[in-house]
DNA sequence: ATAAAACTTTGCAGAGAGTGCATCTTTGGC
DNA sequence: GCCAAAGATGCACTCTCTGCAAAGTTTTAT
């Protein structure tokens, strides 16, 4: 309404694009500041000048404008290891899958980040981010247990795609909290150690 | 009211403790039989012939009554950990310290194995039992730290402790499943694995 | 045994999340 | 310019969760 250029610019696909966006950056920008609970969907929407029945148009939840496009994530994860010779050993292969999506977020590392830390600081959240999405577990683990021609039922592709995960959350968080240096670089030292078997450091 | 002797024998915590647990249980099983949405907090406070208002004066949350006493897991976890000798590597101390737990886990293992399947049926609950308990992870961190004598904001605490809970996630789940045997025994396969750097099946 | 103190339960009012439905507006195709 | 499809919106409604005040009950002190 405000702009006419945007309407002129884009079509309808466009336009819903970048209010998508919009809502996520708002929304993530104003838990920022206030924290989960002070921060309503009226007020996100009002920031993006929609309406709050029309958020729910776009997330199913608000925590959905938060968490980013999961559904994106695991389809770029599943093809970057459907990528991967299947000759590598499972672990390895998870870590290459990863370390795709890793990049891209490399690429987008304002957003992620501020994302990451809002994350980190409602725990509730978190869960959602990496291990809570179960489908894309679950996909991971059929994809797994195809590739090392094991049953899905067998306890192999659960617990190294669980533990794949944990690397990779690991590794984010620790990126979030500007620990180490670039993202990549984190998740490659996350899955050496586990790959040595996480030696205690005294010892090992 | 229906029965003297609780009145009678219990005294007020006692009987906190009963509602409590009655709660707990009605809300699993109604969950179970029908959906984690398709059950009200409403129901199930009638369920135990209390208030809805009651329901929410003992779990903050729906979800809460579903998931157990974090808080007393918690407990119980850190003073296992505390318990072994600090000259062990972290990896299998926190082994040790889950076995306590898990053990516990097996002495009501019909409750577990159903609180189980609807958190595994719900994954918004799945994320609350284990990873999710982020308070439960900080302190955990914090320990591994202390008795490796490194910083808590050091790579290695971190992704230790993440890797064992999710060694731990996965055996639970294979064990809810009907897939294994003991709990323990599981989760003495799963870590295991994860000290052997998870070895793909087909070369190691 | 009784009264005061402490605690629990409950009802009520209200904010906020999320959904279904009907309506209105916008947009793209013609 | 006009029509059909898609999106935005308002409205009514259910459910979760919270604060507050009014009972009711148990414990403790006397």
């Amino acid at each position: 309404m405000t702009v006419d250029e945007t309407t002129t610019l884009g079509r309808r696909d466009r336009k819903k694009q970048q209010t998508r966006a919009a809502l996520a950056a708002a929304a993530l920008r104003l838990v920022a500041e206030r924290g989960l609970d002070q921060v309503t969907v009226e007020e996100i929407s009002e920031a993006v000048d929609v309406s709050a029945r029309t958020f729910f148009n776009y997330f199913p939840t608000k925590d959905d404008a938060l968490v980013g496009d999961s559904e994106g994530d695991r389809d770029r994860v599943l093809r970057a290891l459907a990528a991967v010779p299947t000759e590598q050993p499972a672990l390895e292969a998870l870590h290459r899958a990863f370390t795709e999506v890793v990049e891209d977020m490399q690429g987008d590392a304002e957003l992620w980040q501020l994302r990451l830390r809002v994350v980190t600081q409602h725990p509730v959240l978190l869960a959602r981010l990496v291990t809570g999405n179960a489908t894309t577990e679950r996909a991971l683990i059929e994809a797994i247990a195809a590739r090392t021609r094991l049953s899905a039922d067998d306890a192999y592709p659960a617990l190294v795609v669980a533990v794949a995960g944990a690397a990779l959350r690991a590794a984010m968080i620790r990126w979030a909290a500007g620990g180490g240096g670039r993202l990549t670089a984190l998740l490659d030292e996350s899955f050496a150690a586990v790959a040595a078997g996480l030696p205690d450091p005294r010892t090992g």
